[in-house]
DNA sequence: ATTATTTATCGTAATATTGCAATATAAAAA
DNA sequence: TTTTTATATTGCAATATTACGATAAATAAT
């Protein structure tokens, strides 16, 4: 009835799915994308940067930075917030891998 | 409110966005590696492989190929289905442009 | 200590997603 | 044509996500 059923998936396809999600939101794909852009680690004037209010950014960075997505860092009232590196190169050997495994060319 | 704000972004966030939705449930993992891990195109029977009635499975399969992650063919009154190589690759390139585009150490 | 400044949390309303039984559709087999 | 087999769609009920105002918490500056 609604319900997700992660129990009926293994750790790992839970997982996976989890940090996906994290990613699923075209406000986090622009926050990613403002981190890249500018050259060092911001904080949060991400909120003028995206139209959105304060509280809804925070709420962003807090599922980006529970998955791994990106860190932060207080510096004095502000919190520095930067692009974790590992987790875009698991990504991307995620992908690699399922790109390698892919057999014959199908249907 | 609580409607995502689709319109303050743009076009690429937004389908970057929607295509992780894709990705983002544990039944699609295990449905994508279920059809990494079987060497022929399989159709339906992904149905007997996961905990999961007909109607849901049927579902993910769509959602799966409005994404283009994965490409169904019909074969009499079965579907064959398979995964989209161009997907998986434009993601790897996705992760990849990323990883390459972090700057400093940060934070 | 008081007052800014910055970020986080709570409460709540609107909307989206998930799962499934029931049913429909479509092609193959009898 | 009727029946079987395989997949899709519909219509809910349960749950999750999104957004934001209000407010809290934490530190810096005065």
């Amino acid at each position: 009835m609604g319900v997700s059923k992660t129990e009926s998936f293994s750790d790992n396809q839970n997982e996976l799915a989890t940090l996906f999600k994290a990613f699923a939101h075209p406000a986090r794909i622009a926050i990613i994308e403002y981190l890249l852009k500018v050259d060092k680690c911001i904080c949060g004037d991400i909120v003028n940067e995206l139209p959105l209010a304060q509280a809804t950014i925070s709420q962003h960075l807090k599922e980006l930075k529970n998955a791994n997505i990106i860190k932060g860092t207080v510096e004095g009232t502000a919190i520095c917030y930067c692009i974790n590196e590992d987790t875009m190169n698991r990504m991307e050997g995620y992908f690699a891998k399922i790109a390698s495994e892919i057999k014959s060319k199908c249907c």
